[in-house]
DNA sequence: AGCACGCCGACT
DNA sequence: GTCGGCGTGCTC
């Protein structure tokens, strides 16, 4: 701490002790009313003589505190002073009474050096310069800025998600210099992809080509994705992945090494501690290292001249994250593939209505096997209607149809046989009775919930009642409660077949891989191993279809396929015995989707759908929730654009629910609205709320109110 | 957010 | 004449 110095008393009430130097750092011709010009922890230390400013961003993640501030440059710090260093600064009210010092200190990172500052006071000096790493590059600081804007937060707040803490130790290991770039990798198996090779040599020449990705099933895409950062490797460029858990960037990475040896890349995942995590970030920071493979905090890691962006399965929810702005690893590396002109790689077995948006606007190229490809790799897809069951509670989760038994009995014979099963959870809200679509309101297709028994249905969007629905589908009047739950249809199935061992894979204790041999493989969704070594499982049992697609959620459709996709693709092809049966009602739009192995053709017409319905993500959406006055205060406030639509408030399900970080504390009501713009004016939408935000906090206008982007659960 | 300033009423 | 309520505004 070279600048900690003990206060002088009556320093306040002595002119400046160098008069020339705060003229110079005061800027031209400017004289700052006396009072002001105070020197506040200033010891006379002479400045930087070049570039004597210093423009700061402060660490503090306040909405309307989201500017720079400059700082005096010591002339002891004027060599370590450089842009991207983290510093410490003072910050807090002033001096004003010439007794007391300023605010605390607080960390920042230099973003500029100046000759100059347009502030027309005295400008206090940078208190220290905590390391010499250059962490916050400009790049990085463009991309945190366009991420900010984005989610309508402050970018202290996305630069803490990008930087990560520092760890001293882990600075003072050298990196070594990097490996000169591998040879162009052979296609391989993307050589199944008509365009695989061509986008694969695109990457290798330097170009930045963008592709939504919908992968075969089988144990190959992880070796696919590495070979695509190999080919953007062999340009001399950089290449980074997303992954959306530890499991699956391990995959990657390991790919990466059988492909390239261990020097040219890093895993980047909260299980290898802050100190290791640290040490990796600095050696793609420090250039030693091209390539990056990780979990969502990756989307920000520090690879200079990237050539590839690339995320997998991006529907899955481990991709939003979930501290403020709570961005989303695909849109982040879509600003990034836009700002620093990389390829990108969307990859997935399923697609998102957003990929195919991405496909559909011509942002990106469909990246997809032939028919007879895809049929090949694909298991032989059986479906069970459960009609029958539905009509008693008992039966449904005590009896197992005999079609599923059977398909069970006969897979056990060559290998494993994994079974998946919801997990516990889910709201019930209404749906038709007759076909179970999800009944939403007439008005602005929100979600029909019902607050009693015995009382009419409202929208859960814009609070109207909705006392005569009728089914758009079938013209079906009455409506019922979604039924969650099936995970005792999974003991029955052991019960059932008391001689193969039954093992279990789930949040808690999630299995890695299972042996190729015959079991009883029960697991929820996401947490399905894979098969060691072997051709993969013999048959899967999908029976979690009504928990999932009873949910009025807008993506329940959506998600269903997708965690069906996931597994069913860890099945052998049909043409090795595999075989996946789902219990779900065979006309169901996702149902007929997995049977045909359609991904993309799903997510298109949900597109379609949605565009015709004015939903996201074909219109933007934003959420303000927070207390009743606080939501109202805010949207009287807002500028909202013109095309903005208000939908709302209404009271947002508190007390008695499961509390969620950040929700409405335990017994005060909440309430939330949404805003939809139509696309294109999402960018104004955000500034109109982080300015409405900001003006808010500013004038302490009462209780806070929380604002988001893309809300996840509007349905 | 903190934190300090300042303008007003109540008390010594 | 002095203390302290909180309404208002700034932080380089």
């Amino acid at each position: 701490m070279t600048s900690e110095e003990p206060r002088h008393a009556g320093e306040g009430e002595r002119p400046a002790p160098d008069a020339e130097q705060l003229a110079l750092i005061r800027g031209p011709a400017r004289s700052a009313p006396r009072e002001r010009a105070r020197p506040r922890t200033w010891r006379g230390a002479p400045l930087a003589e070049s570039l004597p400013v210093a423009r700061v961003l402060v660490d503090k993640g306040l909405v309307h505190l989201d500017r720079f501030f400059d700082y005096a440059v010591p002339a002891a710090m004027a060599d370590e002073a450089r842009p991207g260093v983290r510093v410490r600064v003072r910050f807090g009210a002033g001096e004003r009474g010439g007794r007391r010092e300023g605010g605390g200190l607080v960390g920042g990172y230099i973003v500029e050096r100046r000759p100059d500052s347009d502030y027309p006071g005295v400008l206090a000096p940078l208190a220290q310069v905590l390391s010499t790493e250059q962490v916050l590059t400009p790049a990085l600081l463009r991309l945190c800025r366009a991420v900010a804007d984005r989610y309508a937060g402050a970018l202290a707040d996305v630069v803490q998600l990008a930087v990560p803490p520092r760890m001293a130790r882990a600075e003072r290991k050298e990196s070594p210099p990097p490996a000169a770039p591998p040879a162009e990798p052979a296609p391989g198996t993307w050589s199944r992809f008509p365009q695989g090779p061509g986008f694969l040599r695109s990457l290798a020449r330097g170009g930045a080509p963008r592709a939504v990705w919908t992968a075969l099933p089988g144990p190959q895409w992880p070796t696919e994705l590495a070979t695509a950062m190999a080919a953007a490797l062999s340009s001399g460029r950089g290449a980074l992945a997303v992954l959306p858990d530890g499991r699956s960037a391990a995959r990657v990475d390991d790919a990466l090494t059988a492909l390239l040896g261990s020097g040219h890349h890093v895993l980047l995942t909260a299980d290898a501690g802050p100190e290791a995590r640290y040490r990796r970030w600095l050696a793609l920071s420090r250039g030693s290292v091209r390539a990056v493979v990780g979990t969502r905090a990756a989307m920000f890691a520090p690879v200079p001249h990237l050539g590839l962006v690339a995320v997998w399965d991006d529907g899955d929810a481990a991709h939003s994250e979930e501290r403020a702005p709570l961005p989303h690893a695909r849109e982040v590396l879509m600003l990034r593939s836009a700002q620093e002109n990389t390829g990108f790689l969307l990859g997935a077995h399923s697609c998102t209505v957003e990929a195919a948006q991405l496909v559909e606007s011509g942002w990106a190229r469909s990246l997809a096997a032939d028919r007879e490809t895809v049929r090949a790799a694909a298991p032989l897809i059986r479906t069970v209607d459960d009609t029958e069951q539905a009509r008693d509670a008992a039966a449904r989760t005590a009896r197992l149809p005999s079609l599923a038994w059977r398909t069970a009995r006969d897979a056990l014979e060559r290998g494993p046989v994994l079974v998946q099963v919801p997990r516990r959870g889910y709201v019930p809200r209404l749906a038709c009775e007759r076909c179970r679509e999800p009944a939403r309101c007439g008005h602005c297709h929100g979600p029909l919930a019902s607050p009693a028994a015995d009382r009419a249905p409202d929208c859960a969007w814009c609070g109207r009642p909705e006392p005569h629905w009728s089914c758009p589908g079938c013209g079906c009047t009455r409506l019922r409660a979604t039924v969650v739950g099936a995970r005792r249809t999974a003991e029955e199935l052991g019960r059932a077949f008391p001689a193969v061992p039954v093992r279990t894979s789930g949040r808690d204790h999630v299995l890695p891989s299972v042996p190729d041999r015959p079991a009883l493989v029960v697991s929820t969704p996401g947490a399905e191993p894979v098969v060691e070594e072997g051709p993969g499982y013999a048959a899967a049992l999908l029976l979690d279809g009504w928990a999932l697609l009873g949910r009025p959620d807008l993506r329940a459709g959506e998600e269903a396929l997708r965690r069906w996709l996931n597994a069913a693709a860890l099945v052998r092809p049909a043409g090795e015995g595999g075989t996946v049966l789902v219990i779900a009602e065979q006309g169901l739009r996702p149902v007929q989707a997995l049977v045909r192995w359609d991904p993309p053709g799903h997510a298109r017409r949900e597109l379609a759908d949605r565009a015709v319905l004015g939903l996201p993500p074909v219109s933007r959406m934003a959420a303000v929730s927070g207390s009743p006055e606080a939501v109202e205060g805010l949207l009287r406030t807002a500028t909202l654009p013109g095309d903005a639509e208000v939908l709302g408030p209404v009271p947002v399900a508190g007390a008695g629910g499961p509390r969620r970080p950040g929700g409405p504390p335990p017994g005060e009501r909440w309430d939330r609205a949404l805003i939809r713009v139509p696309p294109g004016s999402g960018a104004a939408l955000a500034a109109a709320l982080k300015s409405a935000q900001a003006a808010r906090l500013a004038r302490r206008q009462g209780p806070p109110v929380r604002v988001r982007i893309d809300p996840p659960d509007i349905g």
